[in-house]
DNA sequence: ATTGACAGCCAAAACGTTTTAGTGTAATAT
DNA sequence: ATATTACACTAAAACGTTTTGGCTGTCAAT
């Protein structure tokens, strides 16, 4: 078995009490006492025990991350990358992560619930707020630790990152119109998703600012996959007289309609243009390479775990609710729309 | 705070051992008053501690999973889709799902050694096994509980799920061949990875079997991302007598591969033939779709969480290795050599 | 000489379970 | 009538920490 404070206790003829203090660094200890536990302390190779030490402490230590997927075999660079973010930042803070996958719905909630009763993790990050979120309205109604990322529609008070999703659309329906497309399609994400609103809200304001009008029946909704993003986009390009820009949600589904275009013989970049959101990193590399939104997904990963530690440990935040500003990061997916 | 034994015990006017040996369905308690704990126990919302229960245990319920990464900035479908899997079994199994990302190196191995001696886990999945494997050694020499997903060079008996990739490697190359094609590019994984020796392998061994020779010139070794095979590509589509096909050892290279290709004006599938490993999700959508191997990444970490769960509580593992085999996905990124 | 302050230490309780090693009683066997 | 067994229950210990609320002895101030 392990040494425990026990164990260094006899071994420097102290007590227990003394040792944890002197471990601890109360000022109650003699300078003499403490180097001399410290000394015995590696020399017995001694390591607390998280598990006493959580139990004492009524603290798990620990963050709630439930990735929110659509059936089991679910694949998304977008979350890699931020679970790497969350996971990382919270190792630093000597937090552990704890990951599960559910599909959203009754199943989901009852994770939450699982978790808050069994006291299994200190708070909760919460990603892809819903208009109405049912897990944001049982946190706060039991009151529980949670930071999200992205916001909801009521304007409720509770400490959140989000990307300004608005504005950035606004940069690609600018730019694009720049490049003298007048006709659009939109590949939109599930519609209940709060940033699916500020996306289209920037699209349409863009458009009708340049004294232009999106048709309806050119925005379609998909589930944010690469094969929803070609589903649809096969749609949109078989219509009459299709749209010359493709404004996608994010870069899967951008990645989808690519595809799709391609596959009916279009040169993406040329015939077509396509735009994506999120700037995954594959987004460099795929052919052509993808005109998209720049959002630092690790970087708001580590805010987030760092703020909900913050919101644990009863420190201020400094913020609490932050709004980041997308950029613009122009590569090769779109051009002027063709001449005819 | 919330309901604890001792609260049930009170209500019900019996120590609070004959509530826990109650709960735990021993049967030197009475039926009558298991019933009456039960049903005390539901009114009461009743939930054990999970804290509790571990400390007594001395287990923590959770596997460990460290992501070997290469830069914070890591974003694979694979692992997404991976550790999906793990985490839902687990789950299922009662066990909590630890995850953490580290470089490999000197990092990692801290990493396993801090999870092991503040017994924050009862035992470690590993993934992407090396020829000489020091997590492996570590843990085999401090005797903890693992399985890996992949074997290592040396004969070590220890538990693990593999795939075949000499075997599916074959098949590609059998497959090619059988198109026309007689001189191969490789984009290999690292070299110190053991997949890297079966896959390749399973390469040299088709070739050399067809009355063939592999140009050891065009077998190059990249990182598993998508920008490592697009430089690779170049490389090997930028020689004065290119492969006309292009093995990629996963599918992430395999993408890169194809953007490098596309950028040269190629048609992937015409003018160039390029496999993949492993059909994530993505391959499916990509233009061309990738003919790959598939391998059931999400079935492999469920697979991976029920054996550990095994070897943590002691139970018999039916098979201590298993050997999955791959099954060649034609799709269209291959097709006959072009004729010249 | 008495009081107060302070430094240094510690026993016991607490966190919430499960397990160990019983106890007392009633029914059954000898 | 006595020994044995089965049944239903439980006090106390254990898991390994931290915290609470002390205690003791020394020194300085009164």
């Amino acid at each position: 078995m392990a040494t425990t404070i026990k164990d260094i206790a006899q071994r420097v003829g102290k007590s227990v009490t003394t040792v944890s203090r002197a471990l601890n660094d109360y000022n109650d200890i003699s300078p003499q006492t403490k180097e001399q536990v410290r000394q015995a302390a590696i020399e017995m190779g001694y390591r607390p025990s998280v598990l006493a030490q959580r139990l004492q402490k009524q603290r798990t230590d620990t963050i709630g991350f439930v990735l929110p997927t659509f059936g089991p075999r679910f694949s998304d660079p977008f979350f890699s990358e931020f679970l790497a973010g969350i996971g990382n930042r919270a190792t630093q803070l000597g937090f552990d992560l704890l990951v599960s996958t559910r599909t959203p719905g009754e199943q989901e909630l009852s994770a939450y619930r699982n978790y808050v009763q069994e006291r299994r993790v200190d708070g909760f990050i919460i990603v892809r707020t819903r208009k109405k979120d049912d897990r944001i309205d049982y946190l706060k109604s039991v009151n529980y630790p949670f930071v999200a990322f992205g916001r909801v529609e009521e304007n409720y008070d509770y400490p959140y990152v989000d990307e300004d999703g608005e504005f950035g659309m606004g940069l690609v329906v600018e730019y694009l119109i720049r490049l003298g497309h007048r006709k659009f399609g939109v590949i939109a994400p599930p519609m209940n998703l709060m940033f699916s609103s500020y996306r289209l809200k920037g699209i349409r304001m863009k458009i009708e600012e340049a004294g232009l009008a999106l048709d309806e029946n050119l925005v379609v909704t998909s589930d944010l996959t690469q094969r929803g993003g070609y589903i649809q986009a096969q749609i949109l390009l078989g219509v009459p007289d299709p749209p010359t820009a493709i404004v996608a949600c994010n870069d899967l589904m951008a990645f989808g309609a690519m595809s799709a275009a391609q596959e009916k013989g279009m040169i993406v970049g040329k015939d077509v243009s396509i735009t994506g959101f999120d700037d995954i990193p594959m987004a460099e590399h795929s052919h052509p390479p993808l005109t998209t939104l720049h959002q630092p997904i690790y970087k708001i990963g580590g805010m987030l775990s760092e703020m909900l530690v913050k919101l644990v440990l009863d420190e201020d935040l400094k913020k609490r609710q932050v709004i980041l500003h997308p950029s613009l990061i122009i590569r090769q997916s779109c051009g002027p729309p063709p001449q005819n």
